[in-house]
DNA sequence: AAGTTAATAT
DNA sequence: TATATTAACT
C-alpha cells in the first residue's frame, strides 16, 4: 500500500540476499535416505540443522566433513545452474529392501513437509500481488516465485489457505458473519480460532494488497513487466533438488541439536533469525557473519510442533529474508 | 491440463 | 490441534 509499485522489483531485489550473503549451511546429520531407509519415523529421525551464522563464537569443533551421502549428487554436479531459490528436498528414494539409496534422488520421492516461512509466504504474496488475483494461479505464482523445489501443489495448497485467510478478513471487514469460524477474534489483535495466531501472524507478516479483496477491480498496476523466472524448471532438475536451507524439523531431536550447536534453537522469546537462504546463487557461498538487517518479529517455523508425533520431516526454505 | 475443493496424514 | 500433503473433482 505504500511506495511505488514501479519499484517493487527493485525493492524485491534488494530484499534478496546477495550471493555472498547466502549461506545455506545445512548440515545433514542424517541423510534422508538413510533415515528413511532405516524407517526412522520416530522422534529420532533425520536431522538437518541449518547452521546459519552460528558457530561463530562458541563452537568447539564444528562438524567438519559431511558424510558421504549428502544432498549433493555426486555423479552430477548440477552446481552450475542459476537457481533463484532453492528448496532442498531431502526426500529420498524409499528403497528399503535394498538400502541402495544412492540412486537418483529426486524422482518419485515424497517431499518432506514444506514449512512456509514468513519470508517464503511473503514472496508468495508478493507474487500473487504482482500477478493479480485473477492471474494468481498456482502455476503462475510458482513460476513467479521461482522457488526451486516449490511445486504447484505446494503453492496451490498455500494459495488455498491464503484465500481462506483473505476471505475471512474480508468477511470480518464487511461485518457479515461468514460463519466459517465462530470466533470473531479481531483481525490483528485477537486471534482466530480456526487459524492459529501463528497463521495470523504469518499472513499478517505481509500486507494484503487492496485489490486482493476486490475482485473485479484491477487496481492499477500489475507491476512486474517481466518475470524473474531466472530458473524455471530445468529439464534436469525439474523440481526435486535444490541447494538451499533445508531443515528437518524434529521437535525433540532439534532441541538436542540446538543444544549441541549452542543455540539458534527456539528462543523462549521467540526471536529468530534467518540470515541464510539461497537465492540466485551458483557458487559455494560462504557463510555470512551476521545479517545487519533482518528484523524478523519472531517466527519459529523450525521445529516446534511437538505433538507426540514422530518422523516428521519438515523442509524449510528460506527465500528472501527481509520484511 | 490446470485449478479448486475436500479429505487425509503428519 | 493445525498445517501440509495428497487425492478427487470440476
Amino acid at each position: 500500500m505504500r511506495d511505488d509499485d514501479s519499484n517493487w522489483f527493485s525493492r524485491w531485489e534488494e530484499e534478496l540476499p546477495s550471493p555472498e550473503e547466502l549461506m545455506p549451511l545445512s548440515q545433514t546429520l542424517i541423510t534422508p535416505d538413510l533415515a528413511l531407509a532405516f524407517d526412522i519415523r520416530n522422534p529420532t529421525n533425520t536431522a538437518t540443522i541449518n547452521t546459519t551464522s552460528l558457530m561463530q563464537q562458541n563452537q568447539p569443533p564444528p562438524p567438519p566433513p559431511p558424510p558421504p551421502t549428502a544432498n549433493t549428487p555426486s555423479p552430477n554436479h548440477p552446481l552450475p545452474h542459476s537457481q533463484p531459490n532453492s528448496a532442498e528436498y531431502a526426500a529420498d528414494s524409499a528403497d528399503l529392501g535394498s538400502g541402495a539409496a544412492g540412486d537418483e534422488p529426486a524422482r518419485t520421492l515424497k517431499r518432506p513437509r514444506l514449512v512456509w516461512t514468513p519470508q517464503l509466504h511473503k514472496r508468495f504474496v508478493d507474487a500473487v500481488a504482482h500477478l493479480g488475483i485473477k492471474n494468481a494461479v498456482p502455476k503462475t505464482i510458482m513460476q513467479l516465485m521461482s522457488v526451486d523445489g516449490l511445486t504447484r501443489e505446494n503453492v496451490a495448497s498455500h494459495l488455498q489457505k491464503y484465500r481462506l485467510y483473505l476471505k475471512r478478513m474480508q468477511g470480518l471487514s464487511s461485518g457479515g458473519s461468514g460463519g466459517i469460524n465462530g470466533t470473531g477474534g479481531g483481525g490483528g489483535g485477537g486471534l482466530a480460532a480456526g487459524s492459529d495466531a501463528a497463521t495470523e501472524h504469518l499472513f499478517a507478516s505481509s500486507p494484503v494488497p487492496a485489490h486482493f479483496l476486490h475482485p473485479g477491480r484491477p487496481n492499477s498496476d500489475h507491476y512486474l513487466p517481466f518475470v524473474p523466472v531466472a530458473a524455471l524448471q530445468h529439464p534436469h532438475h525439474q523440481q526435486q533438488m535444490a541447494a538451499a536451507a533445508a531443515a528437518v524439523a524434529h521437535p525433540q531431536l532439534h532441541s538436542q541439536y540446538h543444544r549441541q550447536m549452542g543455540h539458534f534453537g527456539s528462543p523462549p522469546n521467540g526471536q529468530f533469525e534467518h540470515p541464510f537462504l539461497a537465492r540466485q546463487t551458483q557458487q559455494p557461498v560462504h557463510r555470512i557473519g551476521a545479517p545487519v538487517h533482518n528484523t524478523i518479529p519472531g517466527y519459529v517455523e523450525d521445529l516446534e510442533s511437538a505433538s507426540g508425533n514422530g518422523g516428521r520431516k519438515v523442509l524449510t526454505l528460506f527465500p528472501t529474508g527481509d520484511d
